[in-house]
DNA sequence: GCGCTCACG
DNA sequence: ACGTACGTGAGCGCC
């Protein structure tokens, strides 16, 4: 044994992966030649990770030579079903190999080879001569190559986080040798390679198999004594399939390969070829890492920034700038409804102002200067700034861009929801992300007033330098619509709304506070004594403990950390102890107590109000979500709860709420994108589309035959379809067999030809563009959509299916509630728009309003955007929230 | 800070 | 064969 280490690339699979897993960069990783750079950046990650981890000695990146292997001489169709390689990727792969290069590592290819061949002939002959071997895929069939000497290390998701297979953990992950996982491939065959193996055998009844028989030709050798089954059958008629599959899977360890393993030595970066290239590929980063400058000309790139305090001998000069203006308010803390403004930052394109008195405010000019429309101003989180802003009585207009709603639109995964992380990822590197300046949890804190100044510099700064990149790319995205007509006005409606808060009567709290405290005492009471004991009912772990042993109930489903006692469980077991019925009232009953009735007593605002903060830039979908308290989720399905929202009542007695909502929206949206005709008419024609759907799928000719229980079924399946449907779900939540469910949803298939087809086709166009898109161009990227993990690959395709739907919805009403602002302005109505519920909005107003509001809220609702089948919107109006229902 | 449970559309 | 419905937030227990 020797002191060498090879580490063995698997450069396609790793370049491919790391295309993938830097997706959502694309556009945004691009030299000046316009060269795409993000699986180069993805890949040159790995390899420092790699070389500093594993520390090799040798180095090797093996690439595929070209389409054709004696793999596809022996099976035409050998890997026939792999989609186009985009040519983004295509024209990467020579620039990688120049970077392996320059990086002092070799690669090679070899023609009729794949880079499995040469990995495996190399890792064998190394290994003869006592090398430690590390290979690197994405290609889990790699593993087949694991000895002691062999380490093979998989990516689990991207490229840089890896599962290391040691002989030991391959026998605990599959519990076969790694030799028997070629015998293992040949039966269950492989769909991405696209090769069969044997009917109706997957990796359980392959390992089983195995297991038994040790391997393929002993299992043939000994199949007649096998007792008659549809396995058997199926082993005898596909055995030639087996073992052409067989064959495939085997990667060759003795190819032609003419490379020495004294070739192999790593040489270390080349920096004369490696800093000129880092250049070219703009790779500043990987320049920084090795203390060379970016611009050779420019050494001193990341100078401090030249400030002036603003004061009153300074204000003027802020105020006279005529060119735009980037404006930052800074609050340490999240709530922007009660944090304290800690300082200003203003930056033009020659001068920048910091304060760190937010007494300025009161100065009349300057809130002018704020007010003023016509000065043209840039922020980061426009609705943030406008609230804070507005407690100290000043008014923010003129805002031309929001960085945060900017980068949210780009990529809406990226939510780290913080200036210096945004700066960061698009080039700007002088901004220290706030939790890394201020610290966080119990070490949070405002540093002392020089080094705050400066940091609020670098964030006027920062807002301008974003301001020079983002526009540009929605643009590319067609989506500088979705920002200036759609969520930079939303903004402005948002802080209206949280603004004037929702009035809550703290009296009618109090009193159910009290009845359900005495309900609560009651369960208790009972639960203990069926019990036998006293336990904490809300720690589902001593709950288990009390139902599972010492009660003697039969487990129905575990969590990571024990048995569940969720209601889904609780509800099977109902009927075999009275204590289940008891807890399950108790904990409704507790939920509403601590929850809603505490939690909105707690965030009462000292003006009678609850304020909440709709979070514009989180969903992953386009929707709003609301925090502080949350008021999307107030109870409203069983009565016991939707008592709560007779504490939501108008500002005086002779207001009402009033409320609006969509009628099946995400229905709607599905049969506009889809074009399905059947399912537009039924729409088109006003029908109970749970009615129609039932009467379609269970074959009936009158809509009057549909029981009860055929639309519930129906309605589900609607609600599935929208969420990309699968039988398992389906049955899981209707209680039917999973096979039952599946030939539901054929029939509706059947029935809403087009559905299927729109399903089908958002996979297919996440599959090539990387993202789906909403009808206002709302983008989602979806990189799992290639995973090779079943589970993330699925959870992509549904997702696929659902966010141009639930994302198009969310468009829609966004539009609608700009348009009733203005309404309501134009109208000069004393009515106010207060809350937002996905597919509802709620106003107070005065009693002689209502009539108007009737008219006017569901023709802006259903006039928002025009699809190919009608909105339709119900209202209602009365003294509570509770009372507002139709 | 995370997992569980449960509230909403 | 695999094992889940889509999108959220809050309170609680536990460590």
């Amino acid at each position: 044994m020797n002191s060498k280490k090879l580490v063995l690339v698997d450069g396609n699979s790793i370049a491919f992966r790391a295309f993938f897993a830097m997706h959502n960069v694309l556009e945004k990783f691009k030299n000046a030649d316009g060269l795409h750079t993000n699986a180069i950046y993805a890949f040159n990650n790995m390899l420092d990770l790699i070389l500093s981890k594993s520390k090799p000695t040798d180095m090797l990146v093996a690439f595929d030579a070209g389409k054709t292997t004696f793999r596809t001489k022996m099976y035409a169709d050998y890997k026939g079903n792999r989609p186009h390689t985009p040519s983004e990727f295509s024209e990467q792969l020579p620039c990688i190999k120049e970077l392996l290069t320059a990086r002092g590592i070799k690669s090679y290819e070899l023609a009729n080879y794949e880079a499995d061949d040469i990995i495996g002939t190399m890792a064998r002959t190394a290994q003869k001569q006592g090398y430690q071997v590390v290979v690197v895929t994405g290609d889990r069939d790699l593993t087949q190559l694991v000895t002691d000497q062999i380490t093979v290390a998989v990516t689990i998701k991207g490229v840089s986080d890896l599962e290391f297979y040691t002989p030991e953990h391959f026998q605990e992950k599959l519990g076969i040798t790694p030799e028997q996982l070629i015998d293992l491939k040949a039966l269950m065959g492989d769909n991405s390679d696209n090769y069969p193996g044997v009917t109706k055998v997957g990796e359980k009844t392959g390992l089983k198999l195995l297991k038994q028989y040790g391997s393929l030709e002993n299992l043939y050798a000994n199949l007649d004594m096998m007792k008659p089954s549809k396995l058997k059958e199926h082993l005898q008629s596909d055995q030639e399939q087996a073992f052409l599959s067989k064959k495939l899977a085997t990667i060759d360890t003795a190819a032609p390969v003419q490379l020495d393993l004294a070739d192999l030595a790593y040489a270390g970066d080349q920096e004369e070829q490696l800093i000129p290239l880092y250049r070219k590929l703009n790779f500043r980063s990987f320049l920084d890492k090795m203390k060379v400058p970016f611009d050779p000309n420019h050494m001193e790139s990341q100078q401090q920034i030249n400030y002036q305090i603003l004061d009153a001998t300074t204000l003027p000069d802020l105020i006279e700038t005529t060119t735009p203006v980037s404006v930052v308010v800074e609050m340490i803390e999240d709530n922007y409804h009660t944090a304290p403004i800690i300082g200003l930052a203003f930056a033009s394109s020659e001068q920048v102002w910091v304060s760190d008195d937010a007494g300025l405010l009161a100065d009349a000019s300057f809130k002018q200067w704020l007010q003023d429309a016509a000065k043209a101003k840039y922020v980061f989180d426009f609705k943030r700034d406008y609230v804070a802003l507005h407690r100290y009585g000043a008014i923010l207009d003129g805002v031309l861009f929001d960085v945060l709603l900017g980068s949210y639109l780009l990529d809406v995964n990226d939510n780290s929801n913080d200036l210096g992380s945004l700066a960061q990822t698009y080039g700007y590197s002088g901004l220290l992300p706030d939790i890394e300046f201020y610290g966080k949890g119990a070490r949070k804190a405002v540093p002392q007033s020089a080094q705050l100044l400066e940091h609020l510099a670098s964030k006027a700064a920062a807002i301008r330098y974003l301001q020079t990149k983002l526009p540009e790319q929605l643009r590319q995205h067609d989506q500088d619509q979705l920002f200036e007509e759609i969520e930079l006005p939303l903004a402005q409606v948002l802080a209206d709304m949280e603004i004037d808060g929702v009035r809550v009567d703290p009296t009618i709290l109090y009193k159910m506070q009290n009845q359900l405290g005495e309900r609560l005492q009651q369960l208790q009471n009972d639960i203990y004594q069926q019990a036998g004991k006293e336990f904490n009912i809300n720690s589902s772990q001593q709950l288990s403990k009390i139902l599972f042993e010492d009660l003697g109930l039969k487990p129905l489903k575990k969590t990571k950390t024990g048995y569940s006692t969720s209601v889904e469980v609780l509800e099977k077991l109902r009927d075999q102890a009275p204590i289940v019925a008891d807890i399950l009232n108790y904990r409704q009953v507790a939920k509403i107590q601590s929850t809603y009735v505490g939690g909105l007593l707690n965030s009462i605002a000292p003006d009678g109000r609850v304020h909440t903060r709709y979070l514009q830039t989180l969903t992953q979908t386009g929707r709003l979500s609301s925090v502080d308290p949350n008021l999307q989720n107030i109870p409203a399905r069983l009565d016991e709860g939707r008592k709560i929202r007779q504490a939501f009542v108008p500002k005086q007695a002779d207001w009402e709420i009033f409320s609006s909502d969509y009628s099946q929206i995400e229905l709607r949206v599905l049969a506009h994108l889809s074009g399905d005709q059947n399912m537009q008419q039924a729409f088109k024609e006003n029908y109970d589309i749970h009615a129609h759907t039932a009467m379609r799928i269970f074959g009936l000719d009158d809509i009057a035959e549909v029981t009860p229980n055929m639309r519930r079924k129906a309605k589900a399946t609607n609600f599935g379809i929208v969420y990309g449907i699968s039988d398992y779900g389906l049955a899981k939540n209707i209680g039917i067999s999973r096979t039952e469910a599946a030939q539901f949803i054929q029939s509706y298939f059947d029935q809403y030809p087009d559905v299927k087809k729109y399903m089908d086709q958002m996979v297919q166009l996440a599959r090539e563009n990387g993202y789906v898109e909403t009808i206002m161009h709302r983008r989602r990227y979806l990189p799992d959509i290639h995973a090779r993990n079943f589970n993330l690959r699925s959870f992509a395709e549904r997702t696929a299916m659902n966010t141009p739907i639930q994302g198009s919805a969310a468009d829609i009403i966004k539009i609608a509630m700009i348009n009733m602002q203005k309404q309501l302005r134009q109208r000069d109505l004393k009515a106010r728009m207060l809350l937002q519920v996905h597919d509802e909005l709620i106003f107070e107003a005065p009693e002689d309003e209502i009539p108007i509001l009737e008219k006017l809220v569901p023709q802006i609702m259903d006039s928002a955007v025009q699809l190919d089948v009608p909105l339709k919107v119900s209202s209602a109006h009365g003294k509570s929230w509770y009372d507002a229902k139709g």
